[in-house]
DNA sequence: AAGGTCAATAGGTAAT
DNA sequence: ATTACCTATTGACCTT
């Protein structure tokens, strides 16, 4: 917002009003029906922390407030727009709320961080201060607070990608690791198959037929392409399974006889518990992760719910599911 | 003097 | 149209 804006089409006509015809004041029905002037008022325990705005003309004007020694003439009861240029009168000075004041707000704001009117207008009573600065003082604590959550927000997310990213690092490796192992494996079947060929072919039967012999031959050849294919075949398998890590291909190497592909292919109930396991983290991981929305479209301040309990720091996973509660403990070391 | 904090302002939006 | 709220910003004050 550049000072532009801040060339108040509407006060300076007020402040025209103001210094060229004194007994002349807004009326409510302009939409200016929060102006007042400052005055002295008996109720109003003065502090040096009240913003000290004293008007040249002295004049006071009723509002629902109450005359406001402190402020300058606002069009709206909270926020709204000034109704004085800054050249018309003293330079402002602001002043800090006491810390008895802030201390007060602090406690209401823990409970409430939204003031009914009636709420707002006994607290302003109790502490001395105008209305309008009660709703400003919340109006702005909600603004730091929403800060100070979307900091935290941003740290737990970071810390949950880092997380991720770790986990993410040594599936890649243990997966590289895992095809490394099968090319070895591989290469090592292949090895045995040359060598049994060659046993084949230096030990011709003595008792048989050329025919007979090249049948022979031929069948024992298919065999070997057949062990091959579900040796090869169960060791992938296997290398998935948890049998895998327990350093079982040995098993394949050693065994003499030819694979037994029910045994392979039996089922087994680790394999299974795994695989569930293994579906759940997939799922896990692949999923859309029940991000928070981003920051461009935080939620307000309704739609989170700030409750007491939140204000104290207890919103570990925010905006999350419930269901997603337990996805997200194990990042719970991260907060 | 620079940078941070905070009360206050300005303008926009949604609900009524 | 009014109202309450939000966000961005200003400007006074304070700390370093």
């Amino acid at each position: 917002m550049d000072d532009g804006c801040r060339i108040y089409g509407g006060s300076d006509h007020i402040t025209a009003l103001l210094q060229h015809n004194n007994n002349q004041l807004p009326c409510s029905s302009d939409g200016f029906e929060s102006l007042w002037f400052p005055s002295p008022s008996p109720s109003f325990q003065a502090s040096d922390t009240m913003v000290d705005f004293q008007n040249a003309q002295g004049r006071t004007i009723s509002t629902p407030d109450g005359p406001n020694p402190n402020l300058r003439p606002r069009k709206r009861e909270e926020t709204g727009d000034d109704g004085l240029d800054d050249s018309s009168h003293q330079p402002e000075k602001k002043r800090r709320l006491s810390a008895e004041q802030v201390q007060s707000l602090e406690r209401t704001f823990e409970v409430e961080n939204k003031l009914e009117p009636e709420r707002k207008v006994q607290l302003a009573k109790e502490l001395g201060l105008q209305a309008r600065q009660v709703g400003i003082w919340f109006q702005n604590r909600r603004a730091r607070y929403k800060t100070k959550q979307l900091e935290k927000d941003y740290d737990l997310l970071k810390a949950n990608y880092d997380c991720l990213q770790t986990h993410c690092d040594n599936l890649i490796k243990e997966n590289e690791g895992l095809k490394d192992e099968v090319t070895v494996l591989a290469n090592m079947l292949k090895l045995r198959e040359k060598q049994t060929v060659n046993t084949i072919r230096s030990e011709p039967p003595p008792a048989m037929e050329e025919s007979e012999d090249v049948g022979k031959r031929v069948t024992m050849a298919a065999m070997c392409k057949q062990e091959e294919a579900s040796s090869v075949k169960s060791d992938i398998v296997d290398s998935e399974s948890p049998h895998c890590a327990e350093g079982n291909h040995s098993f394949l190497l050693e065994n003499e006889e030819p694979a037994n592909s029910s045994h392979i292919f039996e089922p087994d109930p680790a394999d299974f518990s795994q695989d569930e396991e293994d579906q759940h983290l997939s799922r896990s991981l692949l999923s859309p992760l029940p991000l928070p929305p981003p920051p461009y479209g935080f939620p307000k301040l309704e739609e989170r719910s700030y409750s007491a309990a939140d204000l104290h720091g207890n919103s570990g996973c925010i905006g999350l599911p419930v269901d997603d509660h337990h996805f997200w403990s194990c990042f719970a070391g991260a907060d």
